[in-house]
DNA sequence: ATAGGGATTCCAGTCACTGGAGGGTCAAGG
DNA sequence: CCTTGACCCTCCAGTGACTGGAATCCCTAT
């Protein structure tokens, strides 16, 4: 199967694929002519790299993955310590944009918006604390 | 006042003001012997830009508020429709982030977690859709 | 004179791609 | 047989917003 085809199936434009080739998380075999020839086995990694970023795992948390994932004697323990550090992350990340969603949409409704130059949004951008 | 002061009084390192200043954000003095010499004007300038940046405001944005910033004729529109864009844009990234979080908390609850091969997450991440 | 702490520039790296140039390969139609 | 157009290849450079490090210079105090 050509890189095309490939793309198609996991959903992963053509440049991405040569890149995670590039950094060794997929090996395809070639064709006489230089192309890529993907076996099952290569689309099924594309797939599940696709879902995993999918859900915010970086790279090397993929990469960690799959070796887990090619791995028969792997621990699920393993995989759920990953799983596990990422979602708090996630969870950090939400509570920071939650804060400065508070923030922002406060000013939003503050400010009249209209041609007048009397801004509270760079107001408060001049002056608010940084923990608020 | 030197970098070290002006760094100190933004919150900001010292790094992160040459960018600026590289990338034409802010335009320090230069004393005789070289060294960027900050005015109040600049400081002010750094604090407006570390806490624009602190909610999640993009560079340019930045450019753009600080630009409004200088202009004593602005509407105060133009500085809410910057904004309220950016609001938006976390309340895109936020609903996603949960999307994610719903997804993940899932599977890492329905995971062992202990020694054994079986893993769910593995599982899921080879088949489950990608619209969940 | 020297030691330290600060300042300078410039180059390179981060992360995860993405765009583009410049070229080779293949199947179909004229 | 030739051309067209859709693929495919590699390599280089750029993104955003810094950050790290090397090599060097400046200032102050002992």
């Amino acid at each position: 199967m050509n890189i095309g085809d490939a793309s198609k199936q996991s959903n992963l434009p053509p440049k991405t694929i040569r890149y995670y080739e590039d950094i060794g998380l997929i090996k395809p075999l070639r064709d006489a002519n230089g192309y890529r020839s993907f076996r099952e086995r290569d689309v099924h990694k594309l797939v599940f790299l696709a879902r995993s970023r999918a859900l915010g795992f970086t790279i090397e948390d993929c990469r960690n993955l799959l070796a887990l994932w090619d791995d028969q004697t792997r621990a699920s323990a393993d995989v759920r310590a990953i799983a596990q550090d990422h979602l708090s992350q996630i969870e950090n990340k939400i509570t920071d944009l939650q804060a400065i969603h508070n923030t922002l949409s406060q000013l939003v409704h503050d400010c009249a918006g209209d041609h007048r130059p009397d801004c509270p949004i760079l107001k408060t951008l001049e002056t608010f604390p940084k923990t608020t």
